[in-house]
DNA sequence: CCACTTGTTGAATTGCCGTTCAACAAGCGC
DNA sequence: GCGCTTGTTGAACGGCAATTCAACAAGTGG
């Protein structure tokens, strides 16, 4: 028997155990048993807060990526050297290995989301949201003269976040071969091509 | 009641059915009476050529990657012209639409490649088959004096995939402002600065 | 401290899904 | 044309998961 807590504690529980229990499962294949018992409730504990599942879910998965895109920007947010922060924005788009839950969540997502019209909406955002992101980066790094960009800035934007995208995939995958750090390389590679800059960090 | 058929003809269409099952309800997703129900049988047939579903799923997969890889090779094999290899080879990595069955499949195996180390193996082998395809491609070019290759020849194909898949994954989803066309034009143009060729198409 | 609201349980119910299997139909060899 | 194998069905069974709900515990306000 759980202790009691309030409405929004244990919604916020109930989140928590959703996710957990989605990147065991599959978001299209959790039950709403298992994700009482993440929550260490029962099913109608559960449903008293959700009734339905799917809104729960949501729920969970729409924080998740809120916190995912926070956690990028928060990592930036000290940051003056547009080099500095290029690399880092890059880093922190990956996943740290094979079991980073984050992103294997965001891939699971993406999986459905050719199926599930709701997931596929929040997915673009986070996109378009990750592209403006390299965008400010790259148009500052431009306008001090240290980026000279081969092309616009959403092209090189949207192909920075597009790598990083699928670099996650194969990482989650557990490619034997491509794994963070050289991923990280990879991307870079491009990068450095499409800001003619070294992007070292000089330290 | 359908048509008895002879033990490869059922198969066949059973594999058949269970992609298109696939595709509406995910690989974690599928039902056996769907299979059935696709295949025009009952769950008992489908049980009587595949005792486990998850062998005819994995099968079913299994034959849709070797349909994707095999269609692109052909699509190129009778070009000689490096660029136009090149260009072709990137417009038929990317879906037509967001309707785009097999592309959707391999999105959505990718989506559970995190959890079901199987269809990670079958993807990561993909990749590594396609990385392969471009190398060969690139450094064709770059023999003939056509392409200068910014980098080594692994790093860009493995760039190109890469930007293919996540691109796929984005055309799936509908972005709005991401279809097919401009996702060739984004993967282009990282082309072009990798090889330092315009690939433009003389005819 | 009593009435009422809120959170939680556990059991009963319902429906669906996989599994099994006896029966049957349709070729195929001989 | 006669058995035997092979493919298929439909019904029966068993189990599991969602749903519902009466009961109850734990605050909370008056």
């Amino acid at each position: 028997m759980a202790t009691r807590k309030t409405r929004s504690e244990r919604r916020a529980d109930l989140v928590e155990a959703a996710r957990r229990a989605m990147i065991q499962h599959g978001p299209g294949g959790v039950l709403l048993n298992q994700v009482a018992e993440e929550a260490g409730l029962t099913s109608g504990a559960v449903l008293y807060h959700y009734p339905d599942l799917s809104d729960l879910l949501l729920e969970a998965n729409q924080a998740g990526m809120e916190r995912f895109y926070a956690e990028r920007m928060r990592r930036i947010a000290g940051l003056t050297d547009p080099v500095e922060k290029l690399v880092v924005t890059i880093r922190s788009g990956l996943p740290t290995d094979a079991e980073d839950s984050d992103v294997r969540l965001l891939c699971e997502l993406g999986g459905s989301a050719g199926r599930n019209r709701v997931y596929a909406a929040l997915l673009t955002t986070l996109f378009d949201r990750q592209v403006s992101m390299y965008q400010t980066i790259l148009e500052l790094g431009a306008a001090r003269g240290i980026f000279t960009l081969a092309t616009d800035s959403q092209t090189i934007g949207r192909n920075l976040v597009a790598l990083e995208d699928a670099y996650g995939y194969r990482i989650v995958a557990r490619h034997p071969t491509l794994d963070a750090a050289t991923a990280e390389e990879l991307i870079l590679s491009y990068a450095r091509q499409a800001t003619a800059n070294p992007l070292e960090l000089s330290r």
